[in-house]
DNA sequence: CATTTTTACTAAACGGGTTTAGTTTTATAA
DNA sequence: TTATAAAACTAAACCCGTTTAGTAAAAATG
């Protein structure tokens, strides 16, 4: 069964399209249509089940009410969940999510990107891989709104929502100096462009700085994200083999954190005894795993309503150019085991070395 | 800066906008272009970054080259990865994916239908709420083609990709048996409607008679979807307080295996000492949380391809009618502690009733 | 009664491609 | 030399809404 068209009401009715196309936008009432003729329309719409055709009306308002989300990794259940939220926030201002997984490869990223364009997406949302900011340029240069979400480009005034990676790394690692632990890892990954990963880093140092602990090169370990199990598995093995490196890790992403204990797993490491762990990004196994590990959480579902916010604001007030907005949101702290005595944070345990 | 079109290349070679577009498709030759036209034209096309406006091409072609995705709940790992894998396979086939999630509400899925179809989608891939079968009724009377994932409708010839959930479930049902529980509670969601559930509900029931257990109705646990939280918290006490009506549990879903450890960790319950645990779709959750939980794992990635394929061949071949297909992939089942000593399955272990 | 205003509506352009049905020019056959 | 075919290309219709500019008829005003 074909669609019913604008103009088959209108030739049912003996009426123009363009009268049809009016009452049925509201429009009829602005445009002198009389409440006869309106109610006709309607129910020759209701009638007829006629839907517009998204496409067509596109075409023509250059608008398509659909956005683009490209995200970095959506078996991620951070960006799973983000997606999630953001369908929702934009479902609600009567948008659609046309929904991409870069893999964290930039040259899919950018192919996405012209996909997007080439669907007339009103905007996007974008989680960066952040290795070539030629991207970014070329969205602003075609006038495409968007707003970067957990990783942004320093250099350049976009749109952005995220948490504040530095501060929360420090936060986090001065957890666990002041449980004690004063050899402490820094696992990330590789090429780590993004910069949320660099941010992390950088508050991992400036708090084993500002404790006067030593830093040691070897401290840092990156691991490709294709394939993290053989480099989780190397680095932990340089890292924890005698003469014992270190005391604690720091993944830098849940990802990572999870690879970690299943490394653990195999090797039948022990948390804290044998070595404590902290993650950045927190997740549901992370409450149930044994021992339920310290991680900072971002706060999932702000930072994906604000996204859609700060973007359909953008789209919506196009010609006025609004200016751009950094929004950086509160992470939460969630202590657990992973570290030895959650009660008493300050007090320093004894290390065991092995 | 201007989307160079169709038109400005035409104008800017002094030749039709039709030569234009049959060549920059591959049809110049087929028509007659001699090749030193099609080469100023690829030139200009080039020199311009032209990009053919899919929207455009998309209403008069009648295709978008889009398919809509609708899964029941995008924030459970299951569906998380079942998207990614199906737009990774859409990507392949030059298809891109407007992605929804019905929240297991009926007429939220009605809706994202309706709006699916205004967009002129090709095709829909749905895991139904599986309340109201006129929903697919309408799809199939409005010919657009579509493939259900992991629930059916039993009294319809659609195409559908999934497991044996009846089997599945049977299997889990006698694992527990031959490790000699024999009080199973069933946990599942209510309004159990989708057929996933109902079939896994089948299953337990069938390995229960076969061995000559005794069911008894106060093993049927129904919480429901919107706030698992309080109905398991319920369930658990009413199956596990004194006098202790079950030994084991039956999770028909990872999100209630996932609340279920939530109970169990705030009352301290232990597992498999105070009561044993199994749940239906694997997650990695479930490999390191402890004890480490024995589940069904569905084969993810073959859905989505298998899903993605069939839909793409009903969409390329929508004249030709070509039969559904029911396809039923084998799932696995992973042993792990969560019903004591996983080394000797078929060895009865002594059941401690608290 | 003539003119202006209001009411109720319509024709046609537009957006950017694709496709059908030609047209013009040049080469080949009769 | 003329009819015929092939080669190379174009005009215009079409997809289906939205929007602009405009018209016809009735009502109000001078």
């Amino acid at each position: 069964m074909k669609k019913t068209s604008l103009n088959d009401i209108a030739k049912s009715l003996g009426v123009s399209k363009t009268l049809v196309s009016m009452v049925l936008n509201g429009h009829g009432t602005k445009n002198g249509i009389s409440k006869q003729t309106q109610e006709k329309v309607h129910a020759k719409a209701r009638e007829l089940n006629y839907k517009p055709n998204q496409i067509a009306r596109g075409l023509r308002t250059g608008k398509s009410n659909t956005i683009g989300l490209i995200v970095a990794d959506i078996s991620n259940p951070f960006y799973a969940k983000l997606a999630r939220h953001i369908e929702h926030y934009c479902s609600l201002a009567n948008y659609n999510v046309i929904f991409c997984s870069s893999e964290e490869e930039p040259h899919k990223e950018a192919e996405l990107l012209d996909m997007l364009a080439d669907r007339q997406v009103d905007g996007i949302i974008l989680s960066a891989t952040g290795q070539d900011s030629n991207q970014i340029l070329k969205l602003k240069r075609d006038g495409i709104p968007f707003v970067l979400i957990d990783r942004y480009y320093p250099r350049l005034d976009n749109n952005f929502v995220g948490v504040d990676n530095y501060q929360s790394a420090y936060d986090l690692t001065d957890h666990l100096i002041r449980l004690g632990y004063n050899r402490i890892a820094h696992l990330t990954v590789s090429p780590s462009h993004a910069s949320s990963l660099r941010d992390r880093y950088k508050g991992y140092r400036a708090a084993l700085k500002d404790a006067n602990i030593r830093y040691s090169s070897q401290y840092y370990q990156e691991v490709s994200f294709e394939e993290p199990e053989a480099g989780v598995n190397r680095a932990i093995r340089e890292l924890l083999e005698p003469p014992h490196i270190v005391n604690a890790i720091f993944a830098a992403n849940n990802r990572l954190a999870v690879t970690a204990l299943e490394v653990f797993n195999k090797w039948n490491i022990k948390i804290p005894q044998d070595v404590a762990l902290v993650s950045f990004d927190d997740m549901d196994l992370f409450k149930f795993c044994f021992p339920p590990i310290t991680a900072v959480a971002q706060p999932i579902q702000e930072i994906g309503k604000h996204a859609v916010e700060l973007l359909i604001h953008h789209i919506e007030n196009k010609e006025k150019n609004p200016p751009t907005h950094q929004i950086i949101l509160p992470t939460k702290l969630e202590i657990r085991r992973s570290c030895g005595n959650f009660l008493t944070p300050l007090e320093t345990l004894p290390i065991k070395t092995k």
